[in-house]
DNA sequence: CTTTTTCTGGACCGGCTGGTCCACTGTGGT
DNA sequence: ACCACAGTGGACCAGCCGGTCCAGAAAAAG
């Protein structure tokens, strides 16, 4: 499919919009309908840059929201090399998800599109480039000597990914952060030994 | 709604066999039709006995589901008083999830009745019960000087409970059980101290 | 035995939703 | 000027699915 600059402005405010649709209202059941309402568009333009029809294209805003997620992070989750840049990654952390609130754009989509191979590869990708960051700075720490030699980084930081992901859910469930917080203030715990 | 002998018999089998299949196959579009196939009935049964339809009938499958949940970890869950306990609580949580694998009913009923107050009223109990448990471990470890005072156990529970919430996620999304695992004997070597 | 209530089966409906189709318009290249 | 193709709009369709309704069987009540 060949895209005129045109086009993939069009593309791309599709994606943006149903983002940010997702982002702030009740996602239960997001149609296409809602997003062509919401982008201005038209169902023919949808399935002119979405061939593949809603997979295809809850998949690509799943991706643009999978980028985000990481990038709210930055620059701590990057550069995880003293206490206190641990901190600061915590309060980010927390802050993203109190301001996200109950609404949970990845996982909206992700109970719309169910557990199909293409959003399993998006899951599992921002997965791995998350954990990665913290294993990273995990072994920084430890090659400082400020985290004992004796931790797993691999396991600990696997052990923050699903701590986070728990968090959030609880947050969705409940609207209370303290488990997220919990989760996060505990982990660091015990790195500091 | 007066239910004789007969009528509570099909009740329940309603909501048992929805929740065998939910259990089984793929839970992304279960659909009232799909449990009357299966359990045997007819529409009109499913609306007599369920008169709001698909959300009353969900919620209860939630339920029966989420007793489950805590009794498969039983009689591990009710007394974690020793290391070995918390070891035996440890491994009958990852038999249990490796068995169930990608399927979570749970899961699947949540996304499927969106995030309505009964559902989320279903899961808060759920995880309160869990948290429960773990922190009155905790607390007996404490009191039999095998885990330091200084442990914020409500804390260290809710840390706990994310890390399965998450650990489970993990499963659902890339069938890999490791996450839970490390989370698990993350939480187990930080109260070891 | 009659009456009343519960239980069961299934035909039927209305609306929603993903997806198709086609006509029309813009636009860039030659 | 022309042409080929990308972009746009929206009417239309088919299937699915939750929910309604009613008629008849079974069983409790009297």
């Amino acid at each position: 499919m060949r895209l005129t600059a045109k086009g993939r402005a069009t593309r791309q405010r599709i994606i943006e919009g149903a983002a940010a649709y997702l982002r702030s209202d009740d996602p239960a059941g997001v149609t296409l309908d809602d997003i062509r309402a919401i982008t201005g568009t038209s169902k023919g333009q949808i399935f002119h840059y979405f061939p593949d029809g809603k997979e295809e294209l809850f998949l690509a805003v799943a991706r643009f929201e999978a980028d985000r997620v990481l990038d709210d992070q930055q620059p701590h989750l990057g550069a995880l090399t003293s206490w206190a840049a641990w901190e600061r990654w915590r309060d980010s952390v927390i802050a993203r998800y109190r301001a996200q609130g109950r609404n949970c754009p990845l996982g909206a989509l992700m109970s719309q599109v169910g557990s199909t191979p293409g959003a399993n590869e998006v899951v599992s990708t921002l997965l791995n480039r998350w954990q990665f960051h913290v294993r990273e700075g995990i072994a920084e720490m430890q090659e400082a000597g400020l985290v004992r030699a004796s931790v797993d980084a691999d396991r600990v930081a696997a052990a923050f990914i699903a701590g986070i992901q728990g968090g959030v859910q609880v947050l969705r469930s409940t609207g209370s952060i303290a488990h997220l917080e919990a989760s996060l203030d505990t982990l660091i715990d015990h790195l500091r030994g």
